[in-house]
DNA sequence: GTGTGTGCAAAAGGTTTGCAAGAAA
DNA sequence: TTTCTTGCAAACCTTTTGCACACAC
């Protein structure tokens, strides 16, 4: 397979030195057909555990942080006191799971577009996202 | 004015005492008639700055815990380290200025009601949020 | 070789917790 | 007097930083 080649290739082109580690996080966050979400916490885990790979905390965030701004992940809100990273960068929805903490991609057609009637002045708009926070139907809420 | 009386019955009737500090919290945030967005540090600053009062950060978190609690304060989600709270605690939607980092209320007729086409099943929908990042019109991204 | 990236440990925020002292009921 | 609340400091967790060493070019 030439999924490395492929990756060394797409970290040259954006100015990013393909190092065995950076490899080795492409490799848990692209190496898949389905986009998928995580905190910091979940890729070390991701890492250490099943791959066996012990990759400092330092070099994860740093490189997070280096593919964000690149644009190969998104960060997302949700009510929550870490970041939750997102493999699929386009602009899209989400339901948040408020009994399992779960996010969810949002089908793309299950929300027709949204049309901001009143932005505010000398301001463009970045994006527009929606978070739906689901709930168990029959559990009660308190 | 019987804005103390006021408070010391709706602490009381939600099982909270009315002790001085959750008072004079209180009167921050409720005794104004716009709502608005803050975070524990703001608070405590505004405490402690413009009302000389020293009120200890844990009994702070525990206050407005409390408050968000009995669904007098909501928590909102924004792309940050640390938590915001808003006074207004109906569904809205919000503007971000990423310029800023200023969270703004977003006019309730300025977008339309929003139709979930497709839920998770076994759930139910307890909000549906927009949040809407906005930035200078003219400023470069990078 | 030069400059970038990595790893460690320490530091830095924001938030939570344990517990003794204080206030409300 | 019993129970809830406060305040302080320590603990905690996530994220950032400084610096020496290692690696990519």
């Amino acid at each position: 397979m030439n999924l490395d080649t492929d990756f060394i290739t797409k970290l040259r082109n954006s100015g990013l030195r393909p190092t065995k580690q950076r490899l080795k996080i492409c490799k848990v966050l692209f190496d898949t057909e389905k986009t998928f979400h995580f905190t910091i916490n979940d890729l070390v885990k991701i890492l250490s555990e099943k791959l066996n790979e012990k990759i400092s905390l330092a070099t994860v965030y740093n490189t997070v942080h280096a593919f964000k701004k690149k644009g190969y992940l998104k960060e997302i809100s949700i009510n929550s006191d870490k970041s939750y990273f997102d493999t699929k960068t386009s602009v899209h929805h989400h339901f948040y799971d408020e009994d399992t903490n779960e996010l969810i991609d949002c089908d793309e057609n299950a929300i027709d577009s949204i049309n901001v009637k009143k932005n505010i002045t000398g301001k463009k708009i970045n994006s527009i996202e929606v978070l739906i926070k689901v709930a168990s139907d029959t559990q009660n809420q308190n």
